[in-house]
RNA sequence: GGCGAGAUAGCUCAGAUGGUUAGAGCGCAGGAUUCAUAAUCCUGAGGUCCCGGGUUCAAUUCCCGGUCUCGCUACCA
């Protein structure tokens, strides 16, 4: 076993093009910061990288929605991120981006070093580009003239028509769909990385020497592997991100999910001089925290690349979380379905401990979990407050009407005190354990349990009846009560730092190290503390009232028709109306098609004839509910395959924001095959 | 449909390489108490451990099948 002599930490890269919400921290943020910080209060050597995701085609399509550059995008959000962060006091040593240029010199120079290793698959094809756009197309954006059956609508993967998969280039008379011109052949080289020369490798690494994964982990792994690898490109045609650093590579970039992890060491490398120590030593523990939809990129395409990099260590444990859900709801950012990190920090200034405990109390550990703001004020009033917060009150407080605020000597302990004080060590060294397996939340409750055990302690010597008769023995129970205090400010330090840094300003002491935890004399006798405050307040209904009222009206927003409409598409002529052949028609019979989760196959009388007509409905529709129904069926649309069956037509369906689908159906009923115009 | 994960007290979750009474926190009920932000402390009620089979002396735990939830994936003319 190699020996564990620093610790490199990375947090999944937040993708620049929004902002960041509960979701991220609790499944990603939240964790990875508090087990830094717990690895900085045991003094071991450790750095916490993180950054800005900031190339990928989503932001290049939001910049060309807005009418801005993709910079101006990527600044914008960088910027909101960072100083969202370091708000809530998540505290990466460095949070870098990857737009930057240190990031293209180190993207490019591995991009290089695996070129120059022949590490490489090289694929030359030939594809469309379309001049005026400046871009090549995806066979989905190209139309033309279908070979086999002269549809002239077909697409550059498939004609609809005859059902045929095509190539772009089999397309007669080819349109590219961005700008209507006609697309150009050019050459294209593209590389990619054969994942599947690693499968043996990577089966031995993951499934064989890192059986301590999560189950959630190991799982998908494993699914991966058996299944097979494929080579994966990690080029792309595009103009936003580090271009290909190889001749004949121009207005090529590197892939996303190559470019983003290489980040973590580029942000290393702009840390500190010393970052091959940490990326290259063996005596360097690698963590990655990630989500579960990042599984496969750091559990599988990463390594690889550093595999094949040869140089590079590769990561210890990968303690990905589930999703977290908001109010019964998947949380959302285009349907604004998501408590914000910036809006949370504005309505509650100064508390963001209380979103912290409540993350990593209810985090998404082994399976999604559900965030609600009555569980946020719940945890706050009646574990913060009521358990933490009261029993440091009542020990401040009762130090400084007894003893003017100067901590009293022990006047000698019986079996109880003996006892109490031994459990602080327990509680330590569970915590330690949980932290060291990735339990958050139970090292949490194990941490609160220290804050129960001085209630308890408080409950059952009940100095303020004592002190009417002994004084000195009130001074030991103090003395033990003002210990577990302080005791308190070293195990809640990775959960609550901005309460614990209070704490220690009222019990007028530095920051202890993890090695004094369990210890009984972290306070002197004679040692002054000062004038305390309250640690929580207590949150109000309103106050929740008030934020569930916010998502309501989200809800209310994403449901009402007249919010999000959809613009008018371009003007059509008469003729082109014409064209279309709509009918009403009855459903004669309704079966749902095999091994698919959204298919209908519904037979239809039009009037004209009997025909099949295959829909996506499954899941809005029982199918004995719409036998007998009449709809409304476009019957001279081209025919198509769809998972074997050919269908005929397509219904006409009114379609919500939510999803949601309605017939359109005469107002009245007809007879079949009544025209529709 | 394929693959992965999950299903245990009202809620959020632990847990057992199979073995007498299945645990915790919150909530709830009763009691004690007043130093404390009506906080705390004690006691208690609450569970066919998703369903059906199988293996076994014994299954909630292992195996098989099914149902439901979540994610990835295919299908949505």
């Amino acid at each position: 076993m190699k020996k564990t002599e620093r610790h490199l930490i990375t947090s999944a890269l937040p993708y620049a093009n929004g902002p960041l919400h509960i979701g991220h921290l609790a499944g990603v943020y939240v964790p990875s910061d508090i087990y830094t910080r717990y690895l900085r209060i045991k003094g071991e050597d450790v750095i916490s990288i993180c950054g800005s995701d900031e190339h990928g085609v989503p932001i290049t399509l939001k910049a060309r929605k807005e009418g801005v550059t993709p910079q101006e995008i990527v600044d914008q959000y960088h910027e909101m991120n960072k100083k969202a962060f370091e708000d809530f006091g998540i505290e990466f040593d460095i949070y870098s981006r990857t737009s930057n240029k240190i990031h293209y010199e180190t993207a490019s120079g591995f991009f290089k070093t695996l070129y120059n290793k022949g590490k490489f698959i090289e694929k030359t094809t030939e594809q469309y580009y379309d001049e005026e756009a400046g871009c090549f197309l995806a066979d989905r954006y190209i139309t033309g003239t279908c070979p086999h059956c002269g549809n002239e609508g077909a697409y550059g993967d498939q004609c609809e028509s005859c059902g045929t998969s095509l190539n772009a280039t089999d397309l007669i008379n080819p349109r590219s769909t961005v700008s209507g011109t006609q697309p150009v052949m050019k050459e294209t080289k593209h590389w990619f990385l054969p994942l599947d020369k690693y499968g043996d490798w990577l089966g031995k690494w993951i499934l064989e020497d890192h059986k301590e994964w999560k189950t959630n982990v190991y799982g998908q792994c494993k699914s991966w592997l058996d299944q097979g690898l494929q080579p994966r490109a990690v080029s792309r045609d595009l103009d936003w991100g580090v271009p290909v650093p190889v001749e004949d590579a121009a207005g090529k970039v590197l892939y996303v999910w190559f470019d983003a992890p290489i980040g973590y060491i580029s942000a290393t490398r702009e840390l500190t001089d010393e970052w091959e120590k940490y990326w290259k030593d063996p005596g360097t523990r690698m963590i990655h925290f990630i989500g579960k939809d990042n599984i496969v990129f750091h559990c599988i395409i990463f390594p690889v690349m550093l595999k094949a990099e040869g140089s590079y260590i590769l990561p210890d444990n990968v303690p990905a979380n589930e999703f977290l859900n908001l109010e019964n709801d998947k949380i959302s950012t285009s349907r604004n379905w998501a408590v914000w990190l910036h809006e949370y920090l504005e309505d509650f200034p100064g508390e963001q401990d209380v979103l912290r405990y409540a993350l990593c109390a209810s985090a998404p550990e082994t399976k999604d979990n559900d965030f609600t703001w009555k569980e946020f004020q719940s945890r706050n009033n009646n574990e913060l407050v009521a358990i933490l917060g009261n029993f440091v009150n009542r020990t401040l407080i009762l130090t400084d009407k007894y003893f003017n605020g100067e901590v009293p000597a022990i006047a000698g302990t019986d079996e109880y005190d003996k006892k109490t004080l031994s459990e602080i060590t327990v509680l330590k060294k569970k915590v330690s354990d949980s932290l060291d397996a990735f339990r958050f939340r139970e090292a949490l409750k194990e941490a609160m349990n220290l804050a129960r055990l001085g209630n308890k302690y408080l409950a059952d010597t009940e100095p303020w009846k004592v002190i009417k008769t002994d004084r000195d023995r009130v001074g030991t129970i103090l003395n033990i009560s003002l210990q577990i205090t302080a005791n308190l400010t070293i195990i809640l330090d990775p959960f609550l730092p901005f309460s614990v840094k209070k704490l220690r300003e009222w019990l007028n002491i530095d920051t202890l190290s993890w090695d004094l935890a369990g210890k009984k004399d972290l306070l002197k006798q004679g040692h002054r503390i000062n004038k305390p405050g309250l640690l929580f307040r207590k949150i109000e209904d309103s106050e929740v009232e008030y934020q569930v009222n916010k998502l309501m009206i989200t809800k209310k927003q994403n449901d009402s028709p007249g919010k999000k409409i959809q613009e008018a598409k371009d003007n059509i002529n008469f003729d082109d109306f014409n064209r279309l052949d709509i009918r009403t028609a009855t459903v004669i019979d309704a079966v749902k098609v095999p091994k698919t989760k959204k298919l209908l196959q519904l037979t239809l009388n039009t009037g004209i004839d009997t025909r099949t007509v295959v829909s996506g409905i499954a899941e809005h529709f029982d199918p004995e509910d719409i036998k007998g129904r009449q709809v409304s069926v476009v019957v001279n649309l081209e025919p198509r395959k769809i998972k074997g069956i050919e269908s005929q037509g397509m219904i006409l369906m009114a379609e919500e924001n939510d999803g949601k689908l309605v017939f359109v159906s005469p107002a009245e009923k007809t007879s079949d095959g009544t025209v529709i115009k």
